[in-house]
DNA sequence: TATGAATGAGCATTCATTCAT
DNA sequence: GATGAATGAATGCTCATTCAT
């Protein structure tokens, strides 16, 4: 039976999550709204509903609280992507593709916010395994299992991931700033990809 | 032959074009070295040889030195693309297209700082015209035109120049991180955009 | 009995008004000392005791700290010259002019310094109701009072309000540069604005 | 006969003496348009029509610009001063005081620009001789003679000038702001300080 | 722990002054 | 002597960070 004591630390790591949580949704949205830098402590503490100095109770600076956003997301993301990729691991090459497009996009589609932050941002972590490298070395996984299964041939397995989270990006971005549903072009660009702009097999 | 003033003028404006560009190098270094925030004026002129005031004989303010930037590159940058669309007006379309994208890598290529800086800040432009803008522009004429000759299903069109552009984009923030050049990659993605990743024709 | 709370917010709105008094006489020294231009903020945040940034905790921008100080000083001199304007009104209109000037060159005389910095500024407030339009107006009721009285020819009233606003104003400059009471000249002034240099009535 | 150089030597100087009026013209202009620190030396040199290096060839620095602009009008009004009190120095007291006022402020009317600087900037030279400290001398020589004279009583002596010479100033600012001519108030001005504002004479 | 006022380094901008032409 | 571009010290203002309560 857990003691008073225990009871009480266990609720105070729950507020201070919760705490936490509110810290950086705040972050994410104003960042979202106004930029990386135009994002300010004072306003991201308001909208918090905390206090400035409460921020550095949380994080010790500024760039760790960034970190923590991209962090907190990724561990969002990146289950979602693992799960994307290992779910279709028994699929042949073609429907595992198209699974994982639309999986990925559906993931994008539900993190708008945090998405045009990452992309606008991209740039300023020359760190090593981000969100972008993550999804780069899944659509690698995929595609290595589509040579080895002969569907791809090998000298376009170099190239190919590159291309199709390229693809991937581009859709993003011009649907968050045009409006519009991501998941509706994930078959779309799956054929072209697959079977190039030639043929019309459709 | 030309009087003393003239060529006296003519010396001047020549100066002050080469001024000018420093100061406008200078700035594109320090933004793809630091970001656009973070170049500050003092370091600018530092770089550019010159002292701070001096900035301000050339450009109003800051915003103004940095759009200076923008349209002196899009002055450079745009007439190849322009020319890259002409020059193969004549041509079918899948010549027409591989070219393009090689003359566009090359121009990527040559510009590679600049390039840094415009991806980077893509999204802080709502404006009109832009340099991305155009670029899509010319892959959508190019685009048309092979639907019109019958080598482009219709319905592919819509959003085939998103993509084309997408790949040329994640290419060159590729090849700008990691190094390498880009030019190599161009028939590799024409051929993949072109018979999809399935096909083995080469 | 107050609550905790209670004690501190008050005490923190205490503190609050002292330092803003103090960044307002840290200005009105340094401007009446330097003029208004050249009294930097560095300095005025210097002489108050206080960083530049606290500054503007207090006030919106320079424009609206100096907008402070004569609204501050206002708040202090206006309640007395509407007491000096009314406090006399059931007296005759010698006496009360009298009293009146007196009263006002005693406000002046514990105001040097910023009567000196108002009087210097005059010009750049073309704004409505200032303190030296609220003297002239105080100044118009006694005249008028004095002219219903029979004390004062109507033909003489319009002009006078500004004569003695005028000569107040002398006085004070006078001897804030030259150093000497103003209050003495209190009776010699109204001596002769009311029986005229020719008159050797005393 | 004067030789070649003589005679171009003496152009010279005329031209330089042009030159010198027009910059002070144009610091004038421009001063009183915009106050004593908003005129920025390059505009006073565009108004003046002169290169901003030209006015380091006339003046040492902005300050002896500016002192130049003060004693350049000061040699214009000294002399209308001084021939004012000379003048009617055979006159008896009034009518002296009277034709004194008024070509007071026929002088002030004909230098409104320069009036408003001087008044607006009077604290910026606590040097020695100014105008209006020539002004206040003026005006007591004619009170000691209206005292020698027994038009005045001696008690009275002391501050009258002072008196006098605010009540100027306070019509020139009046009418400076305000617009309309100055002199229409000589005559009421006069009667004022020497029968009192009490007396109907007239 | 939470609070938010105080701090001051850092930045964009202005403008009197200099000096090569 | 005249020119006006170059100079850089000085100023107002912002905002991440600290710390007394």
């Amino acid at each position: 039976m857990a003691p008073r004591a225990e009871r009480r630390s266990q609720m105070r790591r729950t507020v201070r999550e919760t705490v936490r949580m509110a810290i950086l949704d705040a972050a994410e949205e104003l960042i979202a709204r106004h930029g990386l830098h135009d994002a300010a402590l004072v306003q991201i503490a308001r909208r918090a509903g905390v206090a400035v100095g409460t921020l550095y109770n949380y994080f010790t600076d500024r760039d760790a609280l960034i970190r923590g956003l991209f962090e907190s997301r990724r561990a969002t993301l990146r289950p979602r992507l693992l799960a994307a990729i290992q779910a279709g691991s028994d699929l042949p090459f073609e429907p595992r593709l198209r699974r994982f497009v639309r999986e990925m996009l559906e993931a994008f589609e539900s993190h708008r916010s945090f998405l045009k932050v990452a992309i606008e941002n991209e740039h300023l972590k020359p760190s090593r395994s981000t969100t972008p490298q993550d999804l780069l070395a899944g659509v690698r996984d995929i595609v290595s299992a589509g040579v080895r299964e002969g569907a791809i041939p090998v000298y376009k397995a170099e190239i190919l991931p590159l291309v199709i989270t390229g693809i991937l990006k581009s859709i993003a971005v011009h649907r968050i700033h045009g409006g519009g549903e991501m998941v509706g072009d994930a078959d779309a660009i799956v054929d072209l990809v697959l079977d190039g702009a030639r043929s019309a097999s459709r």
